[in-house]
DNA sequence: CTGAAAGCGCTTACAG
DNA sequence: CTGAAAGCGCTTACAG
């Protein structure tokens, strides 16, 4: 239910003696009017509780100063510090902003929000993170003209518009390397969620640092989560369980190394003493209770890419020139912690 | 910028030699359209990659299918399984789910989302949490005609709106008297936000758990925090500094009592041998690297909220005649975890 | 400084 | 089955 009319500018003009222009032009604080009218007027509008419908200004100007932001599992905590830092800019703009929620990466969701959102709804999209699956997101984006839009964390080739991204496989090389440096040469990998584009990137990072470094990637030293990092658990065991397990571990993410590292404290291991596990993200907020040490992991800046999608998105609806698409890509950097430590194999 | 029209109907009209009802029509599954016409016209809209526009559409019938969900600090982990309950019952309705965030309980924010949200932008809102600030919130609402709401955990008396309330007072009592039944007879209490009304709730029911239990309240066994959880930290250290500290402490939230439990655990005490602490929320998810001991608490059972007020929306929305607003009142109920033990003192 | 009127992009009685 | 026209609630040239 839930349809009685509100109270319109109609109304107010009326109650007022004026026209609706005039009330739009105290309304908006637009051009001069006359003290006393503009007094009727705000009068009016208390008397009445007038407020301004959104959808017809939307409608007339083809701007509604907002910014619509999609995720992936708002819930999941990855994302405590990315939402922090859209809060924060969201704070020092004009624009609403709304958060829309894909639960699971499911497409059909993500593009009923992605085609709502861009079709009068907001001025400006921010999508966050890229699966293998969004290929049908990504083609109606091509389409899109009248929606300004940043993609962090998905670099699709023949899409111009503003990215953010930050270097996975360099990231995943640093963090081989480092385990190197700390004298380990039995490094496995733990694959996460395989629709994941960073996935493939953390991995192939993996790949390179290894052989660059002339060591093997043995194939059991390879493990693959499902799409639930919660099967870090599984993987960690199944590494355990080889007849030579490797001395240290590098995970697709802190949450799958979270998960490692409850799998080999559950089995009696130390960490790092026993082995040494490494994540990536630097993920501020943990899952399930996680009671293990401080994961040493690669870090990304996920507070300033929050802050700076908004701020660029609001920086180019303000301006009146046509801008060049904008694309940063942010350094990754190692984060000494507790769950790495020297090898102590031979 | 970004600006550049979009197509609309008329351009597929055109395109498809048709009347703008026609396609209409055909875009809204509604009448019946001849074949022939109607496969023109999806060829046009193909052709053309039009979206219907969702301010008009909004606009003239007065309906958005949408549904807006203000809460604060939207990044605290307290709101994952909250936040997870919208999300699944978002993924069951036709609806589409937007969430924004007020940085710090901010009225002006606050008052910004809802006057946005509510005057065309969406069918229905659900705002969680009560601030004592949010009084011109309140005002606004009690006018609101047009947009059906619910309140989460925010009984104000004389506004007839849906709520989704839980039993404060009567958790905290059963907190207290869990305690005294493990023999506890000093039990302090650590107050949350002073600027949030389960505060007020949850002393209160310590207060008279501990009166009807013939205990005393002594005035140090009282601490409040400021409006920053983190600083159950101080409080704890205060009740730890005091001639006879408390042999127990009942903390407004968990994520104050993890606080709490860091500051003992800072000087050496155990728990729960030393000294028992319990929460409230069975927050699923706890801030700062928590490593302590799991937190009995008293749980409300947030994920269901979460669930349950989309869905009572969407009933509302869909149902041709008026309905009572509901009101619902959720058990709490105690969980046994790690942090409290039987009381060692004499 | 103010008002009449057109128009934003849709939907929906009303005719035919 | 289809189209012409009115209207949703605003804003904004255009006159005056």
């Amino acid at each position: 239910m839930k349809s009685q009319k509100g109270v319109s500018i109609l109304d107010v003009a009326r109650e007022a003696n004026v026209s609706s222009a005039t009330v739009s032009r105290v309304v908006n604080n637009i051009n001069k009017v006359k003290p006393e009218v503009r007094q009727k007027v705000l009068d009016a509008i208390d008397a009445l509780g007038y407020s301004p419908n959104h959808a017809a200004r939307a409608l007339v100007k083809q701007k509604t100063n907002c910014i619509g932001i999609i995720v992936n599992n708002l819930h999941d905590p990855f994302f405590h510090d990315l939402i922090k830092g859209f809060e924060m800019s969201a704070q020092q703009t004009k624009y609403a902003v709304m958060f829309c929620s894909v639960l699971g990466g499911d497409v059909a969701s993500k593009e009923k929000y992605v085609k709502y959102l861009t079709n009068g709804v907001v001025d400006a999209v921010i999508l966050y993170g890229s699966y293998l699956s969004d290929e049908s997101v990504i083609n109606y984006l091509k389409e899109i003209r009248n929606v300004d839009y940043v993609m962090i964390e998905d670099d699709v080739p023949f899409l111009a518009c503003n990215k953010l991204l930050i270097d996975n496989l360099g990231g995943a090389r640093q963090a081989v390397k480092y385990l190197i440096g700390k004298g380990h040469r039995d490094i496995a990998h733990i694959c996460g969620n395989p629709n994941k584009k960073v996935t493939k990137e953390r991995l192939d990072g993996y790949v390179d640092a290894m052989e660059k470094a002339g060591l093997e990637v043995k194939e059991q030293y390879v493990q693959c989560t499902s799409t639930d990092y919660r099967s870090g658990y599984a993987c960690m065991n199944a590494l355990l369980d080889l007849e030579q397990p490797p001395t240290a571990v590098f995970c697709s993410d802190d949450a799958i190394a979270s998960f490692a590292i409850r799998a080999a404290l559950d089995r009696g291991f130390r960490i790092p003493e026993d082995i040494s596990v490494m994540g990536f993200d630097n993920q501020t907020i943990l899952p399930d209770h996680y009671r293990g040490p401080e994961i040493t992991s690669v870090s990304q800046p996920l507070y300033n890419i929050g802050m700076d999608s908004v701020r660029i998105l609001s920086e180019r609806l303000n301006s009146s020139e046509e801008m060049e698409p904008v694309r940063i890509t942010y350094q990754t950097e190692i984060v000494e912690k507790e769950s790495v430590g020297v090898c102590r194999r031979e």
